[in-house]
DNA sequence: TGAGCCTTTTTTGTATACAAATTACAACAT
DNA sequence: ATGTTGTAATTTGTATACAAAAAAGGCTCA
């Protein structure tokens, strides 16, 4: 008969993994700062197991450093880490592109374009930081789905949250979103045309731009944090 | 007074991880073998916390597929998963071994050129299959402390991990070792001659050789599987 | 004052116990 | 036979309890 929607049953460790990464994302946990099983558990109202499991899970995403015995605290920012993962972007993001471009469908290159206006109203409108921040990246994942690169594009989500971090801290210093919006309308209408050439160069610079920006702003953030 | 070697005190959940990850990479546990948490604790002797913790990062690796109220299989191996890690691979790794050479130190040189001999002597005696898989990513690692990119060593780490089960299960099917072993000497001599631009695309090439000589054989190996 | 050692406290690591979801299976109806 | 429904068995998810390690505090002795 017709498709029943499925209940989707979450899992405590799910949901605490999901409320501590936008937690550290939006810096409401500060780098470097202890992540007490204890406090979290009482806190989220669940038992320290799905707390363990979930500190576990975001150490895999590089968020969270989690000693032996000695407990968990969220990793630590440094223009260091932010320059190499920009850097580890550019050099994977266009080749991404470039696999995709030629097979890009009618129906995804749609899709990329709706997410585009998303992000381009959340951009006019100031306090729409972090969605602007979560469409950027979905923005840029949706111009790779015709590479068909699973693994490629796991790393570049990795990637992505990481940035996101910096991405997020400079919004909130600069009160503002970059400036460099404009680049992603262009991107766009050169996937359209089928221009990979031009395309992955400018995804190319649109991403060590990205890093520039950060890195400056960063730079004095984490000096002044002493 | 004299320096006291620390014990290191190894969590249960570390030691399950390594047993469990040595067994999924030499081909012990299949692909696609479901990982009872009870029959792996009892077998293990330990509780089902060190287990379920093992398989959460095993998935973080890449070698496990956890599915909520479901349980753990060992994910699956396939032609298209191993072509894209040896790309991912060869797109990479010649990017680090670039930023790595000019400031490749005498003593990481050496360091290499003792994990060289090493391996060259696992490639002479027949049995020592496992070892070479593991002195081969050790090998290729040491050439890259150069460019200081921890984070990118991290992702290549991940990539040889998954590339190990392709290549253990190639040495097992053909019982031997690689023909193109002695590009491995060649590129340390690239790299000691300070040879960038050679040194690049021979690694590129070294790496795309090894994924044609893999994917050959998985083809018929996933094929055989029904 | 400060360095070392012991005790106490805190925090993490893991076993056990129970709850909840999934799967396997048997009885039944078609 | 095939498909359906309800029940039992299996398996996972999570709370609780206890063990072990690390950190904090206090004591002694130079």
């Amino acid at each position: 008969m017709s498709q029943v929607s499925p209940i989707i049953h979450k899992t405590r460790t799910q949901l605490v993994v999901e409320v501590l990464r936008e937690k550290i994302l939006s810096g409401e946990i500060k780098a470097g700062e202890p992540l007490r099983q204890s406090a979290l558990a009482s806190e989220l109202n669940v038992s320290r197991i799905p707390v363990r499991e979930a500190l576990l899970q975001l150490e895999a995403e590089g968020l969270v450093k989690f000693e032996a015995h000695k407990g968990a605290t969220a990793t630590e920012l440094s223009v260091e880490q932010a320059s190499e993962l920009f850097e580890l972007r550019a050099l994977i993001e266009p080749d991404l592109l470039a696999k995709s471009i030629p097979n890009l469908t009618e129906k995804q290159l749609d899709a990329a374009e709706e997410v585009l206006s998303q992000l381009e109203s959340a951009f006019r409108s100031e306090n729409a930081v972090n969605t602007w921040s979560e469409l950027n990246t979905l923005y840029h994942a949706s111009l790779y789905y015709g590479a068909n690169r699973p693994q490629a594009m796991e790393v570049v989500k990795s990637l992505n949250t990481n940035s996101d971090r910096y991405i997020r801290l400079q919004l909130l210093l600069t009160g503002g979103i970059p400036r460099a919006e404009t680049e992603h309308r262009e991107l766009l209408n050169l996937c359209k045309a089928g221009n990979v050439e031009a395309a992955t160069e400018l995804l190319r610079n649109h991403i060590l731009h990205a890093k520039d920006g950060v890195k400056t702003l960063v730079e004095e953030y984490v000096n002044n944090q002493n």
